[in-house]
DNA sequence: CACTAGGGCTAGGGTTAA
DNA sequence: TTTAACCCTAGCCCTAGT
């Protein structure tokens, strides 16, 4: 894929609420080697917001905001008061902890950490060539609070008290949501909202995977999740359903290969970059005055980026695999992939134009819309959703759920389907009350045969749903009760195997 | 190395403040296979202890407290209150902590702690066949708070002000310092202070890694890490210095190698095992009694358990290796071949002339038996009267908020046990607590409420064996008969059981 | 009522095949 | 490699018969 394109689409999906499952398959997809500065930024930025939802304050977080002020320092960006109180909070909360799990051995642990963070990095940070933007005065005074607290019995006790965790998330949060703000909408939204004011249509591949409105009447949706709110927003939703985003997660890549950006860009490119210039830019670096298309010195940029792939980034890569973003595929090499994926890009562009898009009925599968079926397990005392899974909720696009439960089709059985995906008449199925299965007609003359395996038969979303409808009314662990109450529905499935198909919708 | 000898070692190593590292080396270095159940919860909680002094409460804690649990009760240990309220402290912060990050976005990762933990773990926990004996009341509430908090901003702010990160070092701390206590002194250490009254100067190696003192003038030093701050002790001086450690570890392994107890063992083995039972068995596993008899077949013990390797140990020593002490490998088969782990180190250190028998201490230790502190609460303090404390805003539901969180109502929640070794639920309570849930009401028409049937047990070798010489001296068939004569064998063992288990062991 | 025999059930680990 | 569907079985429950 163009180095362009990818890291355009790689800037959109880490500012916007896709799933971190996704964006480690991009980025295991996307040279990274070039990555300017604020796509650097961007992806700090993400991956501090994924810890912080993840309630997950650690000492990676104070390294991502080290990071990120070096980046903010070398394009002349001023650190704020909001960052350098998050930086201190943060440092704060990295030792403060180990206060509160064993405040009667704060030479253990926590000591450690005072070392390590304290007389580590912040020391590092007033001393040596320059003096950090983080630092500050408010830093310095906890540093002899810690310090104290090693040897005095009574500051400790009075730092056991703080709710140092609490204080964290609350200052990184604002953080965040300045720090999004600063950095404006994505070349991508951006281009989108431009070429709709022109009437052009543009789409930027956003509405399967990144919009579920499809942008059509919603025309500022380039910023809807830059709130502040996104920072815990409405991905979390999926993160009790990793398989599911998993399967968009192939979807969606799939279709990054199909970007209209990318299909258009041979003729659109250097017009489209002019525009980034004059709108993401110039809001991402704020200390660059733009005054011409030529200044700018992109080629420039890029090949000094090249040539040192740039050891923040590696970082950060380090530091998501250790958070719990599934990032295992971060471990090879981004390069190697890139190639083999921009070979097939084109070839499949220089071919015909066969459209990999999503199926009609994926068109509303929007990420940040959880599957309804997760919510009808009974379980689930969500105000909106109805308990008796027999009316669907109607925000929820209805293609999603392949079947509708409802009493008429719990009654009747349209079909049955086998192994080999044929839809047998329901006639056959019903007068074989004995004969279901091929081994039945081998039991007489094979004694000591171990018996054949009972033939795969694939759930129907009918079986499914009553099978839930029954977990609900029996509770689950009463399988004979289920089976034995839908008789008609489960005549060929034992108890055992409903016990199965309910752990197998568990997972 | 002698499986027992390396056993032994690591035992000793696991209840001692020796670095984490040394712990993974010698686990790998050490077979595992034959680990018997008070090893595998020592081990475990070796690893709850390094995660408390890290102050890493997450939900692998939760889950190892699962796993001890599982333990104790195959062993008949009963479960203590303040495991229980470890474990309740350890839920609840594993999910609010989501709700103190993202105050406003309790429908994200909040509520996908809350399905994983309260409506995962804690519904299973109480389900059929599966009541745990972690399930409390407290727990309940809990619940039901925390799905409040879900819809109800008011009940999530009163969330949010929780220190639940505090409260669950606190309680895990105490039940560290209780389960310490409990397990006894390493096999190790009783031999060494046995050796010593005896004046045989016997050392077990512990002067370069394990004491620093050489033990000479420290009689009870057996125990002189097992005093609650052992949680929270010496080893973490080391941490800041793992290149060091290293370097020991390299040291130590070599030195185990030369343990006298090894080179003597051809010795003394037999005479050491004899006194292990005495001393340490008799106090991990209250649940024997020791008078040497003959029907064991210890051979036979051996060859499943070399055949059967222990899962669960094998991944908690991955899990060590890697140094975050990520133990999510633990979720899977927790422990599916706990088989009668603990009864194959008994005939083994017995030999032949063991016999088995509960002993005094398990005289009330049994399953069927509430825990004393549960006990002792005579009077049970009605959670809807204590509310009225805390003079809740009359326009607010109360049946929403059942539970002050901080009220007294948190230290002690009564069991009301049931005649079929069920602990039910208090009907007080029951009654009280608000039907907050639709799900309740599709309950309530489910044409039977079936009883929750009595956990299952695995059998122990000892059972068996029991069973055996029974089934020879009175014959088949007459299984009240067995039961009565070996009625403290097979306690909580009814004459079905007996006759069922009498089946399988024909089959 | 107490007990036993025997069929049935569930949970959970294992296996197979797509 | 993954996993849905299926298999195996220990331990527990239910009921009829004595």
């Amino acid at each position: 894929m163009d180095p362009d394109v990818s890291r355009w689409v790689l800037e959109f999906l880490l500012r916007n609420s896709v799933p971190d499952s996704l964006i480690a398959k991009t980025l295991s997809a996307v040279p990274l080697s070039g990555a300017d500065s604020s796509l650097k930024k961007t992806l700090l930025l993400r991956t501090l917001r994924t810890l912080h939802s993840n309630a997950s304050i650690t000492e990676t977080a104070l390294e991502i905001l080290e990071l990120i002020e070096e980046i903010d320092c070398n394009d002349a960006v001023p650190v704020t008061d909001s960052m350098r109180r998050a930086f201190c909070a943060v440092a704060v909360e990295c030792t403060v902890k180990y206060l509160a799990a064993c405040p009667d051995d704060a030479a253990g642990n926590y000591f450690a950490a005072v070392r390590r963070i304290w007389r580590g990095r912040v020391t590092r940070m007033e001393s040596a060539g320059r003096r950090s933007g983080l630092f500050s005065e408010e830093l310095v005074r906890w540093r002899d609070d810690l310090e104290a607290a090693v040897w005095d019995t009574r500051v400790c006790e009075r730092l056991v008290q703080l709710n140092s965790r609490t204080e964290a998330f609350s200052e990184v949060k604002v953080y965040l949501k300045e720090a999004w703000e600063g950095i404006g909408p994505s070349f991508l939204d951006s281009v989108e909202v431009m070429t709709k004011a022109k009437g052009f249509g543009f789409d930027v591949g956003g509405e399967s995977v990144m919009n579920s409105d499809g942008g059509d009447n919603d025309n500022d949706n380039g910023n809807h999740n830059n709130d502040g709110h996104g920072a815990c927003g409405v991905e979390n939703e999926n993160q009790g359903n990793e398989k599911e985003l998993e399967q968009r997660v192939g979807a969606s890549i799939d279709l990054n290969h199909q970007l209209p950006a990318e299909k258009e860009k041979e003729i659109q490119k250097g017009n489209l970059q002019h525009r980034f210039k004059h709108t993401v830019l110039h809001r991402c670096h704020k200390g660059v005055k733009l005054t011409g298309t030529e200044e700018v010195e992109p080629a420039k940029s890029w090949s000094k980026c090249d040539t040192v792939p740039s050891a923040e980034v590696k970082k950060v890569r380090e530091s998501l695999k250790s958070s719990s973003l599934e990032l295992q595929a971060l471990v090879k090499d981004p390069l190697a992939d890139a190639l083999q994926m921009s070979e097939v890009v084109r070839s499949n562009l220089a071919g015909k134009d066969i459209n990999h898009g999503p199926s009609i009925g994926n068109q509303n599968g929007d990420v940040d819309v959880p599957d309804p079926n997760v919510d009808q397990n009974g379980d689930v005392p969500d105000p909106n959703v109805d308990q008796n899974g027999d009316v669907p909720d109607p925000n929820v696009c209805n293609s999603i759920v392949p079947f509708q439960p409802n009493d008429a089709n719990l009654v009747k059985k349209p079909f049955v389907r086998c192994s080999n995906n044929v839809c047998c008449p329901n006639l056959l199925e019903r007068k074989a009350t004995a004969r279901t299965y091929e081994w039945d007609d081998s039991l007489d003359n094979s004694p000591q045969q171990a018996q054949p395996r009972k033939r795969k038969r694939k759930w129907t979303s009918l079986e499914e749903e009553t099978l839930r409808a029954g977990v609900n009314k029996f509770g689950e662990g009463n399988w004979a009760a289920i089976r034995g109450f839908y008789s008609d529905v489960f005549e060929n499935r034992s108890g055992v195997d409903l016990k199965d198909k309910w752990r197998n919708m568990m997972r």
